[in-house]
DNA sequence: ATCCTCGGAACTTAAATTGA
DNA sequence: CAATTTAAGTTCCGAGGATG
C-alpha cells in the first residue's frame, strides 16, 4: 500500500479509518469535562496501530477551535497548491499502454520521454479509455451553502462522520455551525449541531450528545487536547491551538482556562492530565502522525492543548 | 544503483441532479 | 439549460522488492 506520504487533503478525507466502538480502553481517561482526543485508535489485541500511516478519526468536542499554522505551512497559502500544501499534481489526458501499465508518469507526446528512454517507442500507442457507464441512479445531491463552499476552499476542517466519532442521523445533511469565519492563517474545527450525532458506546468521554440539549451552535466546551501513550500527538513546528476571538461564543465553563500552546512546547498548561501535544495537521492530514510515529519516540513532546475560549478576544498570538 | 511492481491517493471529467 | 454535485475511470506517486 502507499504510505501516506504526502499530506491528504483536508477536505477529501473520505476514507476515516475505523475505530473500534466498543470495548475498554487502557488509556487513562481524560480529567472530568474534558472529551478526548486520539490520533490512533487504542491497541487491539496487543496489535500496533497501522504504522502505515492509516488515518484515525480525531474525537472533537463540541465546539469549534481554530487550529493555526505557520504562514508556509498554510494549505491555501498558495492558490497553485493544493490543499496539501505541495503543487497540484498535473496528469496528462491519456497516458501510453506503457506508462498505464507501469503507473508511471507519461507525457503528451508520442513517443513519450519514458517509452523513448527505455527503448520501447514504438508500443507507444495511447490506450482505450473505457465509456463511462450510463444511467446510475444517484441520491439527493446536498446542495453546498454558500459558506461551506467557501469554508472548503479556505481549507477549514469539517466533521467527518466517522465510525465511533459520531453519527449523523439518515437523510441529514451535516450542517456547519454558523461560526464567523476564522482568522486568516487559522482552520476551524466543527463539531455537529447539538443533537445531530452521538458518540457511541464504548467511547472512553462518550456523552452522547451536545449538552445543551437544544438546536443550534454547540456550546464550547473546553478541550482535551492530546494523545495518550503510547501513542501521542505531535504539534507542527509553529502550530498552535487556538480558540477564536469572537465574542460570540458561549461562556467557558467554569474552572477552564484559555489555551494557547506553541508547538513543540513541552508545556503543561493542564496540571489535571498529562495528555500530549495534538497535531491540528494530524487530525486532516494522517501522514503527519507518521513521522513522529515512525521516529518511534514514544517519550513525546508532551505539549498539550486545554482550550478554552478566549473572551478578551485576545487569544491569538500565533 | 537501477528497474520493476503495484496499492492506492490524487486527479479528471462525464453523467446525474438541481434550481432558476 | 447552466450550474453544481457526484463518482467512474485514469494517472502516477512512492514504497518495497528484484536484479546486476
Amino acid at each position: 500500500m502507499t504510505t501516506t506520504e504526502q499530506p491528504k487533503s483536508v477536505l477529501n478525507s473520505e476514507q476515516p479509518g475505523t475505530y473500534p466502538s466498543t470495548g475498554t480502553f487502557a488509556y487513562p481517561p481524560p480529567p472530568p469535562g474534558y472529551p478526548p482526543l486520539f490520533a490512533y485508535p487504542p491497541p487491539v489485541d496487543g496489535q500496533q496501530p497501522d504504522a502505515n500511516g492509516t488515518p484515525y478519526p480525531v474525537m472533537y468536542p463540541p465546539g469549534v477551535v481554530y487550529a493555526a499554522f505557520p504562514p508556509q505551512a498554510t494549505p491555501a497559502a498558495s492558490p497553485a497548491l493544493g490543499t496539501t500544501g505541495r503543487p497540484k499534481r498535473k496528469q496528462v489526458k491519456m497516458a501510453c499502454t506503457n506508462c498505464a501499465a507501469a503507473c508511471k508518469r507519461c507525457d503528451d507526446a508520442r513517443p513519450c520521454e519514458r517509452c523513448q528512454k527505455y527503448g520501447i517507442a514504438e508500443s507507444c500507442v495511447d490506450g482505450q479509455r473505457k465509456e463511462r457507464k450510463k444511467g446510475i441512479k444517484r441520491g439527493p445531491y446536498k446542495r453546498k451553502s454558500k459558506q461551506s463552499v467557501d469554508s472548503a476552499h479556505t481549507g477549514d476542517y469539517a466533521p467527518q462522520s466517522t465510525e465511533g466519532e459520531w453519527t449523523q442521523p439518515p437523510g441529514t445533511a451535516p450542517a456547519l455551525p454558523s461560526f464567523p469565519h476564522p482568522p486568516e492563517g487559522y482552520y476551524s474545527f466543527y463539531y455537529p449541531p447539538s443533537g445531530t450525532y452521538s458518540m457511541q458506546e464504548g467511547q472512553p468521554g462518550a456523552e452522547g450528545t451536545t449538552s445543551n440539549g437544544h438546536p443550534g451552535p454547540p456550546p464550547m466546551m473546553p478541550l482535551y487536547v492530546g494523545g495518550f501513550p503510547p501513542y501521542p500527538l505531535t504539534l507542527p513546528p509553529g502550530a498552535v491551538f487556538q480558540l477564536p476571538p469572537s465574542a460570540s461564543y458561549p461562556p467557558p465553563l467554569p474552572g477552564s482556562q484559555p489555551l494557547t500552546v506553541e508547538a513543540g512546547s513541552a508545556a503543561q498548561t493542564d496540571k489535571k492530565a498529562q495528555p500530549t501535544g495534538v497535531n491540528p495537521a494530524d487530525v486532516s492530514d494522517p501522514s503527519a502522525n507518521k513521522e513522529p510515529q515512525g521516529s518511534g519516540e514514544t517519550e513525546n513532546d508532551v505539549s498539550q492543548a486545554n482550550s478554552m475560549r478566549d473572551d478578551s478576544g485576545s487569544g491569538m498570538e500565533a
